[in-house]
DNA sequence: CCGCCCTTGTGAAAGGTTTCACAAACCAAG
DNA sequence: CTTGGTTTGTGAAACCTTTCACAAGGGCGG
């Protein structure tokens, strides 16, 4: 079992987690590979491969635990803590963030925002004062916030992820439609809107190219 | 040439793109496919991979002329015109879409809002008015949005990944933590920053066992 | 305890993607 | 025209992921 595991997996597990914890809120004791399998659109056989790399949570014949696997799974994507978020740029997604709900309820706890407008320093918005860049460092390390937010304009988006890296973030979400490479091994997530409509761009002319050619 | 191409040749073609787009705007001419890889830290030899899918597009000894490339890459990607985008969920990520003017930019235009809230209906959000969901149907025809953007609470995201479907559009984004299944060809991607943030934290987890191991 | 049915865990096979490495082609200079 | 330096386009090899298929094991009814 675990060697390097593929991000691709990572993905399922977390996709797997969310179906247990349904499972468990709808009181179910136990799960079959292919039930977990569905909602993801995987196969029960991925599924089992999936957990192989990281041990035996099964029973042969009855299936998992959902308890057991929820908790395992937990453990394994270091879900059964909080982390906590430093977010930079509160601009119009920045925002949008702090106003969900979703991350605090899943463990992903906002402690910090910073922004270069002196207009916006100094107030607050959903209940976080916000900081001037300046003090970027010593909050974060006062704080102790773990991952890092990119919501800035594209331009500074390097420079950002590089002085959060530099204040101690183990790891960094990025908006910015830039693709970032991580330094120092320190993670980096990239969510690219324009990238995602541009990939169904694709896929719609390629649609067109097709009926067209066939008619 | 030209079978199945995959999602990720997909994804990089668009930042071959964005690079030629840079490099046109600093009046570059010719660019050879290492340049071409470095930002989206593929190599030379993928780029040229990626794209002998679609054809030659090349000088052996010289390179991609900046200007041919970008025009070839438009067509392949279907970018050589405007789509038209209709958004369902008017609150914090739609409206943050709404008002980000990056999608405008680059050939994704937004022409039909809707939410279910009363109160927010026939109210008017950076400029456009906000329509209510019985009118989703009519008004995405009369329109002729193309694309479907899903920024509702998950509960709801898969009707209204439906409702779009049968209105009409070729393409949904969906924002909601869900994965959407396909249905009658229309391709849906999924942006979801909880999976993101749980990948990140998989990979810190990951990080402190190791060291925690070896120490 | 036995036999039946069910589901896991896992090597092996299949399928896909990325990298390698080199012939073919182009340009420029002499 | 020929030579040398450069870069493409592309089969083949290497690598990685997914699917298959089945032995091993667990539970239950009798």
């Amino acid at each position: 079992m675990s060697g390097r595991i593929s991000d691709s997996t990572v993905r399922r597990l977390s996709l797997y987690l969310r179906m247990l914890r349904d499972l468990e809120r709808a009181g179910a004791e136990f799960v079959s590979s292919s039930q977990l399998a569905e909602p993801s659109g995987a196969t029960s056989a991925q599924v089992r491969k999936d957990l192989s790399h990281f041990g035996s949570f099964g029973k042969r014949g009855r299936g998992y635990s959902v308890d057991g696997l929820v908790r395992a799974l937990e453990e394994i994507l270091g879900l059964s803590r909080t982390w906590k978020i430093a977010l930079v740029g509160v601009g119009k997604i920045g925002s949008a963030l702090l106003g969900y709900g979703g991350l605090a309820a899943r463990g992903f706890d906002v402690v910090a925002a910073f922004d270069v407008d002196g207009a916006k320093v100094g107030t607050t918005a959903y209940g976080l004062r916000i900081r001037p860049m300046t003090e970027l460092r010593s909050v974060i390390a006062e704080c102790g916030a773990e991952i890092g937010v990119v919501a800035t304009p594209t331009e500074v988006a390097a420079e950002v992820a590089a002085a959060l890296e530099r204040a101690g973030v183990g790891a960094i979400l990025n908006f910015a439609p830039i693709e970032l490479s991580e330094v120092n091994g320190v993670p980096i997530r990239t969510v690219d809107i324009v990238l995602e409509l541009e990939g169904l761009s694709y896929l719609m002319s390629e649609a067109g190219r097709r009926t067209g050619s066939d008619a």
